[in-house]
DNA sequence: TATGAATGAGTGTTCATTCAT
DNA sequence: GATGAATGAACACTCATTCAT
């Protein structure tokens, strides 16, 4: 069983402000500005405005409530993510409808993108078996895409991994940059003009497109 | 003056084992572990085999060390690349000695990635100016290039920063995601296949040349 | 508000051992042995019986906990000081009750003495305008009772500041000062004999009062 | 032997900038202001322009170099009041110079009445022997003058270190109060007009002469 | 269920002192 | 004799966690 379900489980009625809810987001934008050995667990009571021993008794320590905040985050986005690509029609749309969404996602794409990217920093060192079978289910909708897209005739054979990690590498490093790009930018006035969140993914989706055609990957 | 510099200003020389960069090689693997407010200074003074109080005697503290960590990182990194891209003659050439160079890095990769990711999920919070300066070099090292390829009719015009944002998001997610991507193929045999970094890094320069010919930036 | 107020604000219940009370002693006797530099917060906390911690969640940090027994001190001293004056009749026995008042102070004076003599020491350097307030209070009283005395037209006009320097400066410096006194007679024995701390007050009564009337101030 | 003697001692040939006098007194000022406790040997050494380690070898140890700071001062003071007491002829003149010799004390008393006031707060608990023997002599002084006083039919019998303290007390506690004074008037300018150090002296001559006339010690 | 209070084990930092040259 | 570098032992303060109600 999930560690998300293990806490919500039965009987456990959180009547404070919000409910679970609150806490793990309010979890996961401290875990996201600070990262797992950064946050402190009375700034996230503090800001999902709940008794700091009641965090406890609800969720059980900083340890479990990030685990939970990687669950919710990796669940939304393999939801998501299904739910795009099934409602396209041919491959090159559900790639491209992939991206789209990833890099939407909701308006999640805010804490999740550093979250991951801090994780991918640490080796996965606290990524829970559970969080990790939605990414294998994501990279497995890759697979089916593009063999799909073989099907169609119109991709060539490619490593889904290879696929997903470029998608997902770029975009989780575009969204969290931006206020580095704007740094970089403000001492060199000639790179002052990037393409937003959503042009930027229309770029990738073109690249990503036309590399399977060739066969790049 | 940078950081280190100011660090290694004038005489003081370092009689501890190895001297100061045994110190910033161990900041640089814990902070890389760790993230900065995981990281125990205590952990890297053992780790440099010298006394924490030497430590803060040669360095100053830990926002210091992590400073002068980052400054030496993207120093080493402007140096690699600008050395790699000045050696190549054509503008495709120069695209693919620039990412070669970057994706290998004298074995730095290692700890350079994760800081890297780190830091722009912090945006940028504990980054220095004299670091930035060294990134907006990179960058402006791309935007000669790709204007140099323009000029030589072989690339259309492109956003450097975007490039660069493709390129880095890329190599950095997957140089420092092996143990992620392990544990995902441990879990579906079908993925167990990657691509070393080298060929990883072919792969995206295949991909990135494409794309700057057809003008897909 | 007052920092002892603060502290004390609102539902802060102190369950340990003695409450508030046993570490704002405990507090006073360490201030008073080694001065603020010299004491030790850890000492401190042992001699409370509270856990490090506990005395920070309740008072919060070394120059708080000292600011709030300055205040305590002073505040005490200047209750005690305002009946004593209040309940004599005449100036003459309004002086005489300040200072056998202002000697006695209820035991405190064995660690009020010290503090008082290192703030001074120190230019009032952790001084908080709340305790200078009851400074000003005491010199005040002084003040007004030499003011009734020239009405009375027993004393003559007098600098009132100059009159409580008097008083405080010798009956703090006696009152600090046994151990020093017991080690110069020890190696002299013609300096054995000296008046208790009551005794000295009456010494100081008589003179200041003598002075009083005849306009030595 | 005293502590400043074993530290003068023969071989001994300071080759620093000014030698150890400039050493004590960079500790005498260091001390004066933040106590025994808050002071630091790397502020000493700085002030006085020497090498920590110099200041080590030269003297030995943050406690000798107080005991040598005491002792200098205490030597001095009695120096100065025995000559001034020698000077003068009969006994109330004799009181008289001692009293302001004291306070001037040739400009030291800027820093030996902070340094005396936390020596007694903290009951002598670094006051070395050799210090001790000075304040006997000073008090041996006065003893002396009143008796002298009482064989002129001057004085009468009273009690010198009942003196000693009255006059020390007064005078320390006065020459240390400025700033807190400053502060007390700043809220209360009716006591804004006070006293120099000078007139403050003949505010306690002439006490403490009415005093020993009338026998009120 | 909810929470103010309490705490053991750190955490970054400083200090008096010593070492090696 | 003089000094830059090195260090063990604190030191003020914090944190994740638990307790008592």
């Amino acid at each position: 069983m999930s560690i998300l379900s293990k806490i919500c489980e039965g009987a456990r009625k959180c009547r404070c402000e919000g409910g679970l809810d609150t806490i793990l987001q309010a979890a996961a934008i401290e875990f996201a500005e600070k990262g797992y050995g950064g946050a402190r667990v009375d700034v996230i009571a503090k800001a999902a405005g709940v008794n700091k021993a009641t965090l406890y008794y609800q969720i059980g320590g900083k340890e479990v409530l990030y685990h939970a905040v990687l669950e919710q985050c990796m669940g939304r986005l393999d939801e998501t993510l299904s739910a795009s690509v099934e409602a396209a029609e041919d491959a090159q749309e559900k790639v491209h409808a992939f991206i789209l969404a990833f890099a939407d996602h909701n308006g999640y794409m805010r804490y999740v993108a550093p979250i991951a990217l801090r994780e991918v920093a640490s080796g996965g060192a606290h990524l829970p078996d559970s969080a990790l079978a939605h990414m294998g289910h994501v990279v497995g909708l890759l697979e089916a895409t593009i063999a799909q897209g073989v099907d169609e005739g119109v991709f060539r054979e490619a490593n889904p991994m290879m696929v997903h990690m470029m998608i997902v590498g770029s975009l989780f490093f575009y969204a969290a940059n931006g206020p580095i790009r704007e740094r970089v930018a403000a001492a060199n006035s000639q790179l002052a003009d990037f393409p937003s969140m959503e042009e930027a993914a229309e770029h990738v989706a073109d690249l990503v497109i036309a590399a399977l055609k060739r066969g790049d990957f």
